[in-house]
DNA sequence: GGCTTGTTCTATTGAAAATAGAACTATAAA
DNA sequence: TTTATAGTTCTATTTTCAATAGAACAAGCC
């Protein structure tokens, strides 16, 4: 599991870790039943805190992507397959967006409207 | 223009209302050429602070959505269009991710993901 | 039993959002 | 050309939240 980080931007360390696992997820890198790194140890490795590590986890878990417990770690969950199913209908629909110059921002933006 | 606007949401407020101009775009409420209410006046519908307002409407700007400047106001340019293209397209993914069992949080984050 | 791993707690630091108020300037309209 | 409009710029304060830190705790596994 290939997870970047990047201090200075904008977005939350723990709103990328999860986004990290998610993409990862969608591109079938990471798979049902996989178990995810420990927190304390991807702490170390990209040098954050463990706090910060558990609560991408837990965000993970509230979506139920994976399942969290104590002695036995982040283990994917079933509904890591619907991910798998947005594999071509959404870098179709983020061409379109860079295609009308539209920012990551503002198309993100306009996904999360359209949920309401 | 009907914007809403969630003093208790993790989004900050000026971004909600960026969003919430560009959804209004994108479903032809608002159109090209189109006066957007002054900041000030927003500012007191929405009670929230002049600044916050100017704050949203300078970040539209620099994704040349709007065309912002003093004495003038906030004029919707023709980047409008573009969104349009989007109407159709969106709410179909948002459908998808609805039916998978994804957050917006999710689906908003890989959007951002698959734009690098 | 001992190791691993998440859970819970308190506490601190730092950055960024939001607020507030004032002075200023370009634009449009009367 | 005067006047009202509306964004720009400035300083300052308050508030919220991310991130860090460390410790004690409990569930699961070997």
């Amino acid at each position: 599991m290939l997870i970047r980080v990047d201090p200075a931007s904008s977005t939350a360390l723990f709103e990328q870790l999860a986004a990290g696992v998610r993409a990862e997820v969608m591109r079938g890198r990471v798979t049902v039943g996989q178990k995810l790194p420990a927190a304390r140890e991807l702490a170390t490795s990209l040098d954050i805190n463990v706090h910060t590590v558990l609560r991408a986890y837990q965000l993970l878990r509230d979506e139920g992507l994976i399942d969290l417990r104590r002695g036995r770690g982040a283990i994917v969950t079933d509904h890591a397959r619907n991910y798998a199913a947005l594999a071509e209908s959404l870098p179709r629909l983020v061409a379109e967006g860079k295609r009308l110059n539209l920012s990551a921002n503002a198309l993100a933006a306009l996904i999360r409207e359209a949920y309401l």
